[in-house]
DNA sequence: TTCAAAATAGTACGATCGTTCGTTTTTTCG
DNA sequence: CGAAAAAACGAACGATCGTACTATTTTGAA
């Protein structure tokens, strides 16, 4: 058992007051701590994660670093969650305004591709986590595969739901689009980090429509979006 | 500069006496390190192997297998290539011995699949290793990059040749088909070894159909195997 | 302003890491 | 067999790691 575990923020008062005053002290610098820790976790994976680096990086002591977490897998893990959160800030909420069908189905792919690719520097935690954890059970790898599953259902249900909505054939196997949907991805994470194959991103845009496509109703075709859309903040 | 680098065998007297004579002791050492070094890397990755875990392994001490590589560099590097000669062995060759066309294609995807799902425990360090190395410039990386790249190239060939043969629509992009299959096998590698998902497979095997047969001639179509093929041996 | 609580610093520990170096054992070959 | 070469060992190094402890500083509210 961790002192610091269940550092959920009780009851925050919520008055009118500057944020500032909301925030003490401990979490502001938390989540300073956890924007270094982000930085690194995609450059370095998870497991390119240290106490003492990230002490460094942000001007404090180690032990100060590791009182805010009390392990280095809490650490790690505090990490995951954090990257969800933005991942869901960034991704899944914009898209999920999209009228349902595939209109939403095609913003969340959008936005999931930028978030993979575009994103100035930084790799895809989800990925590289799963690849480093792999064969590493325990809580860490618990957690990220938590994350991971909440995302693809996510992404099922709106399969599903452009199948509902009659975008998409009423056969269509959701789980099947969603594993074809889900390789694009990853084969776009790995030609444009790993190999710097410029052409992945147009790669992955045919790709999409290759496998959306076919399973198209024409009410599906009409309301689809022609071109890639261009993500607005 | 490394005194033990350019290690190459100098020139083996090719003569008929036992194996045994014709390898030097640190050859044989060497190879039995190597082997260890693919298990762990496998599982742990690159970046998880350690000269004094392998030493422990082997029976040996630490700086007695330091001395067969001469930096840990050095080590990843030979067991990225160690991989990259067992991986042609068992996917490349026996798949090119299949005739030209789609059958060909077909083989070198199916034991592709084999190679980096089913195969007991072991995970593909060319997949780990992309993630690892993606934002690590460096000799090892550029090693992997280059293995990769190569059977890369092997694959476009093979799908340039279904389309020079006629079994492939003369519009057909290779690249782009390489790509969709390249993704396939990383969801496969994701769902099944790290979310465990069953099916996973089967949702590969389909993905290929997907992918190929709306630009299969109706001779391809013909010489197509219909149902997964059997990789003996 | 005061004082308890929270946050941070400081120090030290044991472990493991890659690597170096000098010695000793083993192998190879004339 | 015997000498040269190759291979393996053993001990030590500096560095970094996560973590445990105790002190010190900073904070926030009465």
């Amino acid at each position: 058992m961790n002192i610091r575990e269940a550092r959920a923020p009780a009851k925050v008062a919520r008055s009118d007051k500057t944020e500032r005053h909301l925030q003490h002290k401990g979490q502001q610098t938390r989540s300073a701590i956890l924007d270094a820790a982000l930085g690194v976790a995609s450059h370095r994976g998870l497991e390119g994660l240290s106490i003492g680096a990230l002490a460094e990086m942000t001007g404090m002591s180690k032990s100060g670093v590791f009182a805010h977490f009390g392990s280095r897998e809490e650490l790690q893990i505090s990490v995951i969650r954090e990257y969800h959160t933005k991942f869901e800030e960034e991704v899944f909420y914009p898209s999920i305004r999209e009228p349902r069908g595939l209109p939403r189905l095609q913003a969340l792919f959008e936005r999931w591709v930028k978030r993979v690719s575009v994103e100035l520097d930084s790799g895809c935690i989800f990925i590289s986590g799963a690849v480093e954890f792999d064969d590493r059970p325990g809580p860490v790898r618990d957690a990220l595969a938590d994350m991971v599953l909440a995302w693809h259902q996510a992404l099922e249900r709106a399969i599903r739901l452009a199948i509902e909505v009659g975008h998409l054939a009423p056969d269509t196997d959701p789980g099947q689009i969603l594993f074809e949907l889900h390789g694009l991805i990853l084969a776009l994470h790995h030609d444009a980090r790993f190999l710097r194959h410029p052409g992945a991103l147009e790669r992955t845009q045919i790709g999409f429509t290759r496998i959306i496509a076919p399973c198209s109703t024409d009410e599906g075709r009409r309301r689809a979006r022609k071109r890639p859309l261009s993500v607005h903040g």
